[in-house]
DNA sequence: TCACGAACGAGAGCACCGCTCTCGCCCACG
DNA sequence: CGTGGGCGAGAGCGGTGCTCTCGTTCGTGA
């Protein structure tokens, strides 16, 4: 019933999709603060009040497009993934991934922002955000997963004991995998992203010169941590 | 001359003190993106346009609440740091420290996402912020700087040879440090803020419930990344 | 001492914002 | 074929950052 729609449906869709890709070109030059409805609405030939028949407020186009850069970041991580698939160590998959990411944020570094940086404190994402919001995360997880499971190359790296806690949080995340890995990854998915903001906000300047390097030496240290490196 | 100022100048510094808490008032309930200067003059019980004799723009207040949160986090760090002094382990004084940390994040969201999150992109930090916003990086390399120098507990922790771009930004950081611990430095301190942000992003709802014992263990584990903790 | 000038607060006003409401139009479905 | 609902236009409300002008006040240098 959904293949051919009518016109009026096909025409909600085209229009839907060029006030994002509107919205997202301003959102590259100016930022998530700037982003002004009626500017969206004069660049496309219309009034601000016909936005409101697609988006019922500014937030709501700005949820879609938080949810459309979750996926784009969630996709470049799965694709580097499935580039490296056969034949790859679990520490090169891992760097490779973040890397990837690493790349989609330089390249979209506003759109990242608007993920990962300037989320309001207070605010509760709503739930139609969770799902591409995991999408990383669930990369990193298989990274370690196949690791563990597939050819059982990933020890517990862990010489710190850990809170019970932290063994029940492990436990209702990845029952399947060693408590101590399954923290570590907690961790490193965090700490990957402390590493890509700083770059992107502009920390490093006149602190890290050679970017990709460093970063490059932190994602394999990071799949260390996570125990996704055979000691030598 | 400037013990006793006259009364002009005493009560410009107590108007521009009184605009800033109003702000960061503000900033607390609603956010960077809604601090309205009509607002705070208001509040005030002034009409906007004489808070331009106190601060040349919107921006420029906020630049002002950006030095003030770096001073209050970089002050918070070294208080802890000093807390600790002596006869604590370095590791302890590096947990310390990433605790400290993340409690005044915790407890000042807003001004915490003002200098760690929202950051545009493109801008560049006025040259007045560069020396507050450097106090917490400092305070984590005195840490391995007392390590590796007053009692040389540090070893350079790392098997992943560096590159010599690495090894030339080291060399310019911190000379006396092995170049290994300087980059694993750099890491760990953008990787601490990753861990703070995520926390206070929400980024960790329904992922780890019990955040406490969970940062302290992945500071931990910082601290051994940097090579602060002696093999056992 | 006193006049000058700088700092100050008030107010009006500009251009812009998000959002609402009403109004005609026109297409698709019953 | 008639009609109801989606649509775009337009006016308008209250808010914003910022500018400019205009009296007033008050410290300071002559």
């Amino acid at each position: 019933m959904s293949t051919v729609q009518g016109a009026r449906a096909r025409a909600r869709i085209e229009v839907t999709a060029a006030i994002k890709d509107e919205a997202r070109k301003q959102l590259a030059t100016e930022g998530a603060t700037k982003l002004s409805l009626r500017a969206v609405a004069r660049e496309l030939g219309m009034v601000s009040s016909a936005l409101y028949r697609y988006f019922p407020s500014r937030d709501d186009l700005l949820t879609a497009l938080i949810i459309d850069a979750y996926d784009a970041v969630g996709e470049a991580a799965e694709q580097a993934l499935a580039k490296q698939r056969k034949a790859a160590s679990p520490a090169a998959r891992w760097t490779a991934v973040c890397r990837a990411v690493r790349a989609w944020a330089l390249a979209h570094p506003h759109e990242f922002t608007l993920i990962y940086g300037s989320s309001v404190p207070g605010y509760t994402a709503p739930q139609e955000t969770v799902g591409p919001a995991a999408r990383v995360g669930l990369v990193l997880v298989s990274i370690a997963r196949d690791a563990h499971h597939g050819k059982g190359i990933a020890p517990p790296p862990l010489a710190v004991p850990l809170r019970a806690e932290a063994e029940r949080m492990a436990a209702e995340l990845a029952p399947d995998l060693p408590p101590a890995v399954v923290v570590a990854l907690v961790a490193a998915w965090a700490q990957l992203f402390g590493l890509i903001l700083f770059e992107v906000f502009g920390q490093f300047r006149r602190v890290v010169e050679d970017r990709d390097p460093f970063f490059t030496h932190a994602a394999e240290q990071l799949a260390r941590s996570v125990g996704l490196v055979l000691p030598a």
